[in-house]
RNA sequence: GUGGUUGUAGUUCAGUUGGUUAGAACGCCUGAUUGUGGUUCAGGAGGUCGCCGGUUCGAGUCCGGUCUUCCACCCCA
């Protein structure tokens, strides 16, 4: 056999038993803040037909959709192969993708079993998605998101509820030093149409969403490219720019917005969330990239540094329409789970019991006793004593080296006194000290 | 997709203007210690120097291509 050098596609990764713990740790603390909203789980297939994704993501989403070959002789049915025509001939050799995000299959699933669910439906969803991006710091061609999403109902009390989700989420976690940021699509459309730039409206707000990163300055720059007159980008950016606290932000829009009945509702809606919910920023220069979302959009943040969102999400008024179900409203979060991650690890915010193996090592000095070691295991584990048992019987020497390296505190050693004596050794692997002790005494002296 | 960057033992990395047999640390195996780990000591195994081609008497080292790693851009989580 030809021997190769293992190796990860690229942009993928391993979670070793280290990780997982931790992974694991976090993803029980959302399953269960979220359980505790009234949300239930979902899982959707890691493909889907590819006319379910496409078109979805934009132009520059559908080219970085993952592709499924698809199976069999799928040449032989091709006229035109010497086309060498890439986009045809994918149609025709591929007609599925995997999944880029949580939100379009959530959205495919409702409308497939509307006869099935009774709205408003809640769900939740922890799964990868792919994405055939060039990956770079913290961006990975496979990755897991963490979506909460309320469908079929337009009640403001679902912008409140998922606002306070966010609060409890993060004060579990113990992260504190984090911002709401809120603001309405429909105020970035009123904005835009009473300086009648409505044409430009998504690439407007793309520009927008970048203000954070690219600053003031080349944010200018970037609409005068897109044809913006002088007069029109100073008036746009007294608005966005505009300073002062959530009322005076309302207050000074209900007059420049008086035009635009989108953008009034628009600041009804926020008005009216200030009343119901807690504490958010209303962000006039919120954006968000995706096009899909048709009123309120908020972001969660770090206020230490700069280091991008951890939670983005909004109000999507037509999602469910392409797959023939219209009138339904959804609004969703997405908790950027790997970045989370990343700052729990950074700050040393998980637990150290999550790491502990497990407590007990049973070892026997023989094949002989192995049979006594299954027994004593089974006993331990019937009392709730997490316990490996070593397998084979090599030295003693080999397999106190294994409980020392996997960090497990106590080793029980069966050799003939101790079948004999029904007395087994019970050594504590941080002290070295041991003892000979029945097997009860084991159990509580184990348990405590 | 564009620009840059990286690749040598299981891992992290040395390797001089091209010159004998490519090194270290950690990890792994054996022993000192045949019923006792962590520490120590002694020994050992492990490399087609990413891959293909070229230059040269001679290439880990120089050149070309290709793949890979990481970083930035586009875009996004």
């Amino acid at each position: 056999m030809k021997k190769i050098t293992p190796t990860l596609p690229k942009g993928t990764r391993d979670f070793g038993p280290g990780e997982m713990k931790k992974r694991e740790y976090l993803f029980k603390i959302f399953k269960d803040t979220f359980s505790l909203y009234g949300f239930n789980a979902l899982e959707t297939p890691s493909m889907e037909n590819i006319n379910v994704l496409n078109g979805k993501y934009g132009e520059e989403g559908d080219k970085l959709i993952f592709r499924i070959l698809d199976s069999g002789d799928f040449i032989k049915d091709i006229d035109n192969i010497e086309s060498k025509d890439s986009n045809n001939l994918r149609k025709e050799i591929s007609k599925k993708g995997l999944r880029y995000d949580l939100t379009v299959p959530f959205a495919r699933y409702v409308s497939m079993n509307r006869d099935k669910i009774t709205l408003p439906f809640k769900r939740y969803q922890i799964q990868n998605v792919w994405r055939a991006d060039r990956p770079q710091k913290g961006r990975f061609r496979e990755f897991y998101q963490c979506d909460v999403d309320y469908i079929g109902t337009k009640s403001i009390v679902c912008e409140a509820e998922i606002i306070d989700l966010v609060y409890s989420i993060f004060e579990k976690l113990k992260i504190q030093d984090f911002s709401v940021k809120l603001n309405n699509r429909k105020v970035l459309f009123g904005i835009v149409e009473t300086l009648s730039l409505q044409d430009n409206f998504d690439k407007i707000c793309i520009i927008i969403d970048k203000i954070d990163k690219i600053g003031k300055d080349k944010f200018v720059e970037e609409l005068k490219y897109i044809d913006l007159s002088k007069s029109q980008i100073e008036k746009l950016n007294s608005v966005l720019f505009f300073d002062g606290s959530n009322d005076d932000k309302i207050k000074f829009l209900k007059d420049f917005l008086f035009k635009s009945s989108t953008g009034l509702e628009g600041i009804n809606e926020i008005e009216n969330l200030t009343k119901l919910s807690k504490e958010f920023i209303f962000d006039i220069n919120l954006a968000r990239g995706l096009s899909y979302y048709t009123s309120s959009i908020f972001e969660v943040i770090l206020d230490e540094k700069n280091i991008g969102s951890l939670c983005g999400g909004g109000r999507y008024d037509d999602l469910t329409e392409i797959f023939g179900y219209k009138d339904i409203s959804g609004i969703g979060i997405s908790f950027g789970i790997e970045r989370i991650y990343e700052i729990m690890k950074e700050r040393n915010l998980f637990p150290d019991s999550i790491s502990k193996k497990d407590t007990v090592l049973v070892c026997s000095m023989s094949e002989k006793y192995l049979d006594d070691s299954l027994r004593i295991s089974s006993i331990l584990r019937n009392n709730n004593i997490s316990t490996d048992l070593y397998p084979d019987n090599p030295k003693l020497k080999k397999q106190l080296q294994y409980a020392n390296k996997n960090d497990i505190p106590y080793v029980i050693i069966i050799g003939e006194d101790e079948v004999t004596s029904k007395l087994f050794t019970l050594k504590d692997m941080e002290t070295g000290s041991q003892e000979k002790l029945g097997i009860d005494e084991i159990i509580s002296k184990v348990s405590s």
